[in-house]
DNA sequence: GCGCTTCCATGACTTGAAAGAATGCTCGCC
DNA sequence: GGCGAGCATTCTTTCAAGTCATGGAAGCGC
């Protein structure tokens, strides 16, 4: 018996050349693809065929079918191929010049925190170009061409590498005006006379803080309820009402005087930032020099 | 110039070479679990340095290691030579028997909608072996070795094969001796004398009702905020408040008497059951024939 | 310091798996 | 019924990949 330490393997070129027999569901053109002659490309998936002791097409003398193994195999080899070109072609370009990295954000996140720090990244690293990509969906680091991404959450993230990047303190604000108006708010009493703004993501924000500040909570007006942060700090600053938001998101509202801070009270929120990256992709030079430039400016 | 249709790959063989080196790090361990020579091992791995004009290694005469664009490439490869592996041999296992389908479930309505349902499939198809897996976070179906899922939500699977299940309908139920206490619920009303069960992962599931119905929210009493739907439904049971709960998760215990509806008011749901399930194991007999079943259970 | 071992690189030679060329077979089509 | 398209098969050939042998560099024990 064949000693059988390792990968249980079989013939790559084999795969190769099954991976583009299947595409074209034919030999001859698969051949051509390959520069290879019909014959070869016949012969090297039928070995491949003979490994696994399973039939890969059906052949109708003029018309080859893929089985349902052979299906199955298929999408699974196509996979890996494309995982391995996308990776070698990455590695080809990305020789010399750093390339362009690709960031995924958070729209507020982004707009707010993120971007208006780039320009330093750019000045001490002008090799890089970037491409930022709004982004809060499912993460795919393989197809949708993405280096690094920013995550609210918890860490939860399986198969990635995460690194926190800050957590949020909560606070509430509101335009100036209100706080000159009939009602200044002066206690958690007075929000009575105000219209609460809301986030559609996390509807119960207000309660919490309420449980959190140790106030009752009592019959509200609500205000909107809006999409994104943004929105809600524009909300504010327009006058709309009082809103709950994330400290790091309004400090240049607050020192340019759009906004106010009625309370002290900072509370945490539902959970953190997070830079995220798949483990192949962390290794790429473009991808470690913005990890630590972002790290960096967190410290 | 050559033709260059077709993919852009790199001989196999020498990235099964390389991806042994790495693993080891060592060309002549590698070459040994290759059964061929250690001079074998570092040609190739020269001859795919050379053909993607990056070193992959440093070399410091004893000692190798690899290039932060090696450990790129590594990674890479190592996932893709990784899915190829797992289809082989699940390719060459399940040549004959049909195997062991693996699922992965929904605690809840695995227990009270799945569960039940499964010795229907296993008379009929008792060469398929079931493997239960109760799981709701992220779907791997490479590496948890889940065939098919169950999961809540949108249809918002990127990448995969989704079959919609059902869709939730939203009911109101409680103990029946509820209804025969002080404060019978004979009107949305009357929900104020009884306290109200919360889901956690659904805690505006009550006001969203009282919205769809059309009844004016009030000061409500809250009872206790649960993990699970079964919890929950225990909570009802045991008469701990009132509970809003999908029906097809109650039918049993409501033709058993252990829960009534106060109401006849049916709400639908914030999203739908479906089965998920990955291109490549769509194509395996046994996730066909699951489906297949499974499909036909709902018509 | 010196021999011994370990590990990678390289030049020269060898080999066999994969490629090519030619032919046969089957089937659909005009 | 002859033709062309497409896959299989047999026989031959070739060159990519492998072996063997050797060299050099570095670590290790004494």
């Amino acid at each position: 018996m064949l000693a059988m330490r390792g990968r249980l393997l079989p013939s790559l070129n084999a795969i190769r050349t099954f991976e583009a027999v299947a595409r074209y569901n034919s030999f001859t053109r698969a051949a051509e693809e390959l520069n290879v002659t019909q014959s070869a490309a016949s012969r090297l998936v039928r070995s491949l065929e003979e490994y696994l002791q399973v039939p890969l097409f059906t052949r109708q003398s003029r018309r080859i079918e893929l089985t349902d193994q052979g299906r199955f195999y298929n999408e699974l080899v196509r996979d890996s191929l494309d995982l391995i070109e996308a990776g070698t072609v990455e590695l080809i370009s990305s020789k010399e010049g750093k390339g362009t990295l690709s960031i995924g954000m958070l729209p507020t996140f982004g707009t707010r925190w993120l971007v208006p720090r780039l320009p330093s990244f750019q000045e001490a690293h002008p090799e890089i170009s970037l491409n930022i990509i709004s982004s809060d969906g499912q993460l795919d680091f393989t197809k949708e061409r993405i280096d690094v991404a920013i995550r609210f959450g918890h860490g939860e993230w399986s198969d990635a590498i995460v690194d926190p990047l800050m957590s949020e303190e909560i606070m509430v604000v509101c335009s100036p005006r209100l706080m000159e108006g009939k009602y200044p708010i002066t206690s958690y009493d007075s929000l009575r006379h105000h219209r609460l703004i809301r986030h559609s993501t996390r509807p119960n924000s207000w309660e919490h803080w309420f449980r959190s500040v140790g106030a009752h909570r009592e019959d509200q007006q609500w205000g909107p309820t809006l999409e994104h942060f943004f929105m809600v700090i524009q909300a504010a600053i327009a006058g709309l009402g009082v809103a709950l938001l994330p400290s790091f998101l309004v400090e240049d509202d607050i020192r340019s005087g759009n906004l106010v801070t009625p309370f002290t009270d900072r509370i945490s929120g539902p959970g953190a930032y997070y830079l995220v990256t798949s483990a192949a992709k962390s290794e790429l030079p473009r991808v470690k020099i913005f990890r630590q430039w972002l790290l960096a400016q967190l410290a």
